[in-house]
DNA sequence: AGCAAATTTGCAATAATGTTGCAGGTTTTG
DNA sequence: CAAAACCTGCAACATTATTGCAAATTTGCT
């Protein structure tokens, strides 16, 4: 079976053209996506409201997860296997390139751990890395 | 002379009524602030507009720096004597707590370095932490 | 295939958030 | 104190996000 249609059956969700066509931006896209990404590659196919909703579907359900950025845009990309229904395990760092632009999953780079001041309890990382991409710095 | 004017006059700044209220309450608050917490603080006594206008210009002059979140809320936290016009170094680690949802500044741990695949340069990073706060955790 | 139930979508309305130009007001400079 | 420099508020506009609801689509079942 299609890729595609695994990951929605997985999940118990339907099958509709909108998610298909999310889904597979996101299989196809080496970084992460905004919003505003989509909507252009879609061509406004599907209602803003469908895309806002379909990425919250997708984020509920560990497909994808979001990416936090100083700016005021929210990032998706694409979660790995052992991420599921609201438990999410994305402890890889991210990075953005200040060049081209793209923010990309480090899938292999864990976030390391720190020492916290007495007191703070940790339970969940993230983090960013910013500078020049290996595609950007390839191009030099 | 007072710390506040002191901060203004040093970044070569109007003292303004709007700028004084502001700056006072980034140093009165141990945590990160939103713009939305400004304008519930000041009563909304100044306009939005004026509002925006100073934290983009705090964050210019090296005054605060912004702290990345997963959401799309913009978080302003006070900088170190270090950061001054254009140049920020806040290479430290910001905490988030879960129960009281209160942003810290964790000015004594600094984010570590990572290890990055072959051909990324990094140049500035940022680490989030999410857990409980040393107060919470006090409470309980 | 055909039908009912469950789910999803698009539309419209509304809210929240952010940006810009400009005239009038305030602060600084000397 | 006066002129210059700077800052603020208003209005208008732009972008981004949320909600309710009816129509459309998808699913589960015979
Ligand atoms: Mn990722
Ligand atoms: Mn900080
Ligand atoms: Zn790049
Ligand atoms: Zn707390």
């Amino acid at each position: 079976m299609d890729q595609l249609l695994d990951i929605l059956k997985r999940n118990r969700l339907s099958v509709t053209d909108g998610r298909k066509k999310i889904l597979e931006m996101f299989l196809k896209t080496p970084g992460a996506l905004a919003h505003a990404d989509i909507e252009k590659y879609t061509d406004a196919a599907f209602d803003r409201v469908t895309v806002y909703r379909t990425l919250q579907t997708f984020v509920d359900k560990g497909i994808i997860h979001n990416i936090p950025t100083s700016d005021n845009a929210i990032l998706y990309a694409l979660c790995k296997e052992e991420c599921a229904d609201g438990h999410h395990h994305d402890n890889h760092v991210h990075f953005i390139c200040d060049t081209c632009g793209q923010t990309t999953c480090l899938d292999e780079v864990t976030i390391p751990e720190v020492k916290l001041p007495k007191g703070f309890r940790p339970q969940f990382s993230e983090m960013v890395v910013k500078g020049i991409c290996a595609a950007c710095q390839a191009k030099q």
